[in-house]
RNA sequence: GGGUGCAUAGCUCAGCGGUAGAGCACUCGCCUUACAAGCGAGGGGUCACUGGUUCGAUCCCAGUUGCGCCCACCA
């Protein structure tokens, strides 16, 4: 019914969101979705991320707030641009075969084809989005954010051009900015080598041999008497056939190695420093793609080639001293396609992040933003306090132009969105393409319709919640952060920021903790799970793994579990509708009368307030099962607002679980089985059946509705079936509301009732004990025991007696009553005639049938096993399963002889 | 190299100064009229190790060991 489900949702325009709604009793609420790859497709990061902000959304929906959830996508530039170039390769082009035109309008084309595969998947999920707002980083009113907000940086002296060391892959050949650069310690080798001859000569250590050939200078630190008589003087440059000084450098190290370093200005960031420090040279020795472009024998040899010839030809000419390996040292490597990164000198664009980044750290320190959990908020500054400024130009061709204009004379031209580009003889636009995560991070606020002054940016603006994984913090919140409280400054402190809360989620890992790769073989795909177990079952699973900033586990046996969950709730709502709990079309009908006639208590539609309006107090009226359920309703619908406010899903899934499952199902079905039945079992002063049905068909209600967040589906279709109302999408919160009320005629807390939970639980405590006395003896359940609840008058529980007899099928004592057993809990003696009512005929009968049918099972699989070791290549799997037959059934037989022997011996006497 | 987190039942995890909990898995019994994808009853843990604080430590402190994560320009 999901399909159908969803249908009626969107069609019914359930998920819009108008700003002319926003008032004091309907406040705003927003997220904005974190825009997944328009071309990607949904994995379960998406789900558990979908999950949690689709429960936030919904819960604030039912509180009465004017809800948006802004659903869209992200252009990615490098991810997409590597997929669309890896499909030219497969019919042996490049890019530059189609020129750079013809190739963005070919990913724009891939996007309207395999694009918005995601959104399509995002309706299975159930996510509640607003349609009508969907954005792509790169529309046009994206697209405008993104030059107007550069162009500001721009006036604002905080974007800059400069020639520098960054990141940079050979392969995508492209830069990088630091957090696209991911390290892992990798083997390699620490060689040293002598530079010069005789006195004049001096030991470096490198792992980049290679990059002796770009070196200009060798530096020591200033206080090393070791090397002090050689600062300032030349020394031989082995195979260059150069001479490069000796300087001091307080940077470098003169415990490590020899203390003494070699300089490749134009390979290292480093060095690079050191050469603008001593005005050195930068011998640039290889080219974008890593191959040597250095005159001599190493001339064209890729980088990776060119390590092992060099160190050959310095080894021939005696220069190495020593060498290490494997040396295990960090090796950055490209965050997309994992090549080693080559640290290249090369003119870029960069970010001044020093007044922004400092901006960011305080909206969180003093408290305008909060991280939850918390912990997190000290990875956040680390990493906010002390930020390199950001390097967003990319030498690719899909994304945002850099909006600059270079003049004949060296000039250079910013244009905003509505300047005209400086045009004429010479000029020319930069050709590359800014970081896809500067328009990510103008997210919360382009897509509301800035730079103009909107009514959805008015009105929802700040967003109220950002909900992502904790691996984007840096790559996206903090740079939200920026960018937000610097376009929106105008709004003042306090309303520039993107969001209030963010609330960090984990990774979504496997069964035993392990992070999904394809390569591990152990991802799932959640539209499986979708298929197989539904989407309400696949996303409890998610959300029920998910506690603030933890990694989820999941694994089919627990989605199957809530599959399970589900269909508790769905057979629990049957025998809500078969017992006339429901108000919905032909429900209730035939109970009218006896209804009307119970003042104040009609079906569940109008409960709420009729019945704290005819409770005086708490529910005293009521049959102490209803007045305890209702207790333990009020006690977990404010646990469950609670949690869910603080992000707690895991917590609040748990709670409403064992709600459910434990309480609602197991106990008070059970309670309410015999009182709907037989209204004779009520207590004295108890109304009957009624009641009952009231209560059953109101607490279902609100306990379908605290589900409705994550399990949207199924409690929609119960909920509607058990109350006929429209949707439980527009029903009330039963917590707290918009307003902050949460106390008046809609109030649960009137229903705690400390009296009728210590009785329940007592009754509860002892049952269990009476069970575990049948359940040791071997007494069947359907299996009525005559019993005397001996001392039941002193207790609490003297008025729950038919309740107690009827859970435990116990009757009443015959004439010939004769105790053989007894059971002590909570003040009662619970005396029972066991040996009397064990038809022990009927048992033997019963055993002697099972006996027979396990023989011959014996029979069968001994049958089937000679028959298999004749016949050739029997699977081995068939033997086994039949050797398990066999095992099973002998079992059997063991146990079934020893229940019959222990057998009392058939009675002298006939019972009467 | 710098941070930081975690070690509790077979697995994944809650808990947190005072008789150890959940889900799944496991054992036994049961097709008891909402549900066998279910019901009832069970078994299972020197709460990593060593010290300390305390009347009392799984919980607080110190150290040890083993994992994990984040950051990182050490030749």
């Amino acid at each position: 019914m999901e399909a159908r489900r969803y249908e009626l949702w969107e069609s019914a325009g359930l998920f819009g969101a108008d700003p002319a709604d926003v008032s004091a009793s309907a406040p705003a609420f927003s997220m904005v979705i974190p825009p997944p790859n328009v071309t990607g497709s949904l994995h379960m990061g998406h789900a558990l991320d979908h999950t949690l902000m689709d429960a936030l959304a919904r819960r604030r929906r039912m509180q009465g707030y004017t809800t948006l959830w802004l659903p869209g996508t992200d252009h990615a530039g490098i991810a997409t641009q590597n997929v669309v170039e890896r499909e030219l390769a497969a019919s042996g082009l490049s890019r530059h075969d189609l020129g750079r035109e013809k190739f963005v309008e070919r990913v724009w084309q891939w996007k309207a084809e395999s694009g918005g595969k995601i959104l399509g998947q995002m309706r299975r999920l159930g996510d509640s989005v607003d349609w009508s707002r969907e954005r792509f980083t790169m529309d046009e009113g994206l697209s405008r954010a993104v030059q107007t907000i550069f162009k500001r940086l721009f006036d604002d002296g905080l974007i800059y051009r400069a020639e520098r060391i960054i990141n940079w892959c050979p392969r995508c050949l492209t830069a990088l900015s630091d957090i696209e650069v991911d390290h892992s310690d990798d083997d390699g080798e620490l060689v040293s080598i002598r530079y010069g001859d005789g006195a004049d000569s001096i030991v470096v250590a490198t792992t980049r041999v290679e990059t002796m050939l770009g070196d200009t200078a060798v530096a020591v630190h200033p206080d090393d008497p070791r090397y002090s008589h050689l600062v300032g003087r030349q020394l031989d440059l082995p195979l260059a056939g150069r001479r490069i000084p000796v300087v001091a450098d307080p940077h470098v190290d003169p415990e490590f190695g020899t203390g003494a370093v070699k300089v490749t200005p134009a390979h290292d960031p480093d060095d690079f420093e050191i050469g603008q420090r001593h005005g050195l040279p930068s011998a640039v020795i290889m080219d974008e793609r890593g191959v040597i472009t250095a005159h001599g024998p190493f001339l064209g040899l890729d980088r990776f080639e060119a390590r092992p010839a060099v160190l050959a030809a310095l080894r021939e000419q005696g220069r190495i001293v020593a060498e290490r390996r494997p040396y295990r040292h960090a090796v950055g490597h490209c965050g997309r396609c994992g090549t080693t990164v080559e640290p290249r000198l090369s003119l870029q664009w960069f970010v001044k992040v020093g007044p922004l980044a400092k901006a960011a750290g305080d909206a969180v320190r003093d408290g305008r933003v909060r991280i939850h959990p918390g912990e997190m908020a000290a990875r956040y500054f680390d990493w906010v306090d002390d930020m390199h400024d950001w390097c967003i130009s990319r030498q690719l061709w899909w994304g945002h132009r850099i909006p600059v204009w270079y003049g004949p004379d060296g000039e250079i031209s910013c244009a905003g969105p509505d300047d005209e580009p400086p045009a004429g003889e010479g000029w020319t636009q930069d050709p590359d393409v800014l970081d896809t995560w500067f328009s990510s991070a103008l997210w919360p606020f382009s897509t509301l319709g800035w730079p103009d002054d909107t009514a959805d940016l008015r009105a929802f603006y700040p967003t109220s919640v950002l909900v992502t994984g904790y691996d984007i913090l840096f790559f996206w919140v903090a740079r939200m952060m920026m960018f937000g409280l610097y376009a929106m400054a105008d709004q003042g402190p306090d309303a520039a920021v993107p969001f209030r809360h963010v609330a960090l989620h984990g990774l979504v890992r496997d069964a035993y903790g392990k992070k999904m790769s394809k390569s591990r073989g152990n991802t799932v795909d959640p539209l499986d799970w979708i298929d197989r177990f539904g989407a309400d079952a696949t996303r409890f699973t998610l959300a029920r793994g998910s506690s603030p900033g933890g990694d989820v586990a999941i694994s089919e046996d627990w989605v199957a579990g809530a599959r399970n969950f589900c269909n508790k709730l769905w057979n629990a709502t049957r025998f809500a509708l078969l017992n006339g709990a429901g108000a919905g079309p032909g429900q209730g009908g035939r109970d009218r009368a006896a209804q009307a006639g119970l003042a104040g208590l009609p079906g569940p539609a109008a409960a709420l307030p009729v019945l704290a309006a005819a409770l005086p107090g708490p529910a005293a009226a009521l049959p102490v099962p209803d007045r305890w359920i209702l207790s333990r309703l009020a006690a977990v619908t404010a646990e469950t607002d609670a949690l869910l406010e603080r992000f707690e899903f895991a917590k609040a899934c748990d709670a409403l679980y064992h709600f459910a499952w434990d309480e609602f199902c197991d106990w008070y079905l059970e309670l309410a089985k015999p009182a709907l039945a037989k209204p004779a079992l009520a207590g004295p002063g108890e109304p009957g059946a009624a009641a009952t049905r009231s209560v059953l068909g109101f607490v279902l209600d609100r306990l379908l509705r605290l589900l409705h967040p994550v399990m949207p589906f199924v409690t929609d279709e119960l909920w509607t079936a058990l109350t006929g109302g429209e949707t439980v999408l527009a029903a009330a919160w039963p917590g707290r509301r918009a307003d902050g009320g949460g106390s008046g005629p809609d109030s649960l807390a009137a229903f705690a009732d400390p009296a009728a939970e210590a009785e329940i639980g007592a009754l509860m405590r002892l049952v269990t004990e009476v069970r575990r006395f049948r359940s040791d003896q071997g007494l069947r359940p359907a299996q009525p025991v005559p019993a005397v609840l001996a001392g039941i008058e002193a207790t609490p529980l003297a008025a729950h007696q038919a309740r107690i007899r009827a859970l435990l099928r116990l009757t009443g004592p015959a004439a010939d009553f004769a105790p053989t057993a007894s059971v002590q809990a909570e003040g009662v003696t619970v005396q029972l005639d066991t040996a009397a009512t064990i038809d022990v005929a009927a048992e033997r009968r019963r055993l002697e049938k099972d006996l027979a049918a396990a023989r011959a099972e014996v029979d069968s699989a001994e049958r089937k096993l000679a028959s298999q070791s004749f016949i050739e290549r029997a699977p081995a799997a068939v033997v086994a399963k039949n050797a398990g037959r066999l095992a099973a059934a002998r079992a059997e037989i063991t146990r079934i002889t020893g229940r019959l022997s222990g057998l009392p011996p058939p009675p002298s006497t006939p019972a009467p």
